[in-house]
DNA sequence: AGTACACTGACGTTGCGTCAAGGTAT
DNA sequence: CATACCTTGACGCAACGTCAGTGTAC
C-alpha cells in the first residue's frame, strides 16, 4: 500500500481503465505530469491525476478525439494544474476569479465538441433506423404475398 | 463524365468525403469491392458501393469504430452484396424474405452499437456538466466576496 | 532471495498519407 | 502530346502493445 494516499502506475492504470504503457505514452505528449515521483523515481498519481487521466479516457473512448486533439483540449488545464497552486496560495480575488473563469470557458468548449458528436450519431442512428423501416416494409409485404 | 452513371474512384471519394487512399485500403480490408473495373482496370463505383462507403464512413468518424470493427458489422453485407443478385433473381418468396430478415437483424444489431455510444457520451456530457456547475457556483462566491 | 512491481528504450501493428514508377483517357 | 486521372507497391506517422534489459520494494 503505496504511501499518503497516493497511486503508482498499474494501481493509477486499474483505477481509470487505462495501462501502464498509455499512462506513459500520455506523459511523454505532454497530456499531464504526475505529481510526484518516489525515491526510485517510481511515478506517483493523485486524486486529481486520476481524475485527468479518467477525461483523457473519456475523450479517447468515448469521444474519439485523438491525442494530439485531447491535448488542445486539456492545453490550458496543463496552465490549470500550475494554476491549482497559485489558486489556492492566492488571497487575490482578481486572480482567483480570472483561473475560474478560464477553466470554466475550457469545460464549456468540451461540451460543444461533446454536444457535436452526439448530433452526429443521432443523425446516423435516424439513417439506420430510416433503412430499417424500409426492410421491415418490405418484410410485411413479402408476409402478405405469402398470405395472399 | 463516366459510362452508365458509375463513379471513378476520386468521384466516389468527393461524393462520400473519403479519400481515394482510404477506399483502396477498405478495400483491401475486405471492407467492400467495387461492382466493377473498367477496360483499363479502373475501378468503378455503383449507387449501393457509394451507400456502403458513407455507411463505413459514419461508423469511422462518428461512431469511432475500427476498420475490423467495421468488417465485422459489414460482414453478413458482404453476404448482402451477393444476396442483392440471388434476392433480384429469386421469385422465391421463402428465400426473399429470409434475406431481408437477416438484413434486418443487421441494422438492428448496429443500431444497438450506436445508442450504447450515445449513452456514454451522454453520461460524460453529464460529468463535464457538473464539474462546470461547480465552477460556476464557485464564480458566483467570489463575485459575492468582491461585493461584500 | 524470490516475486512483483518499476524504469527506459526499441521494435511491431493499425489506418491511412504520401511519394514513386508507370499506364491510360481525352 | 499534355495533363489529369488510374494502377500497384513501398515507406512514413500515430497510438499504443509488447518484449528486452535492468533496477527496486517487500
Amino acid at each position: 500500500v503505496p504511501r499518503q494516499g497516493l497511486l503508482r502506475i498499474h494501481e493509477a492504470a486499474r483505477a481509470v481503465g487505462l495501462t501502464p504503457r498509455a499512462i506513459r505514452f500520455y506523459e511523454q505528449q505532454g497530456l499531464l505530469t504526475p505529481s510526484a515521483r518516489s525515491a526510485c523515481s517510481y511515478r506517483l498519481f493523485d486524486e486529481d491525476d486520476v481524475q485527468r487521466l479518467r477525461t483523457i479516457k473519456g475523450f479517447r473512448d468515448d469521444a474519439g478525439f485523438s491525442v494530439s486533439e485531447i491535448a488542445g483540449l486539456l492545453a490550458d488545464q496543463s496552465a490549470t494544474q500550475r494554476d491549482k497552486a497559485i489558486y489556492l496560495a492566492s488571497t487575490d480575488v482578481g486572480q482567483r476569479r480570472r483561473i475560474a473563469v478560464e477553466a470554466l470557458a475550457r469545460l464549456e468548449r468540451q461540451l460543444a465538441l461533446l454536444d457535436a458528436k452526439r448530433e452526429r450519431l443521432t443523425k446516423m442512428r435516424t439513417d439506420i433506423e430510416t433503412r430499417a423501416d424500409r426492410v421491415r416494409a418490405r418484410l410485411a409485404e413479402l408476409d402478405a404475398e405469402v398470405r395472399a
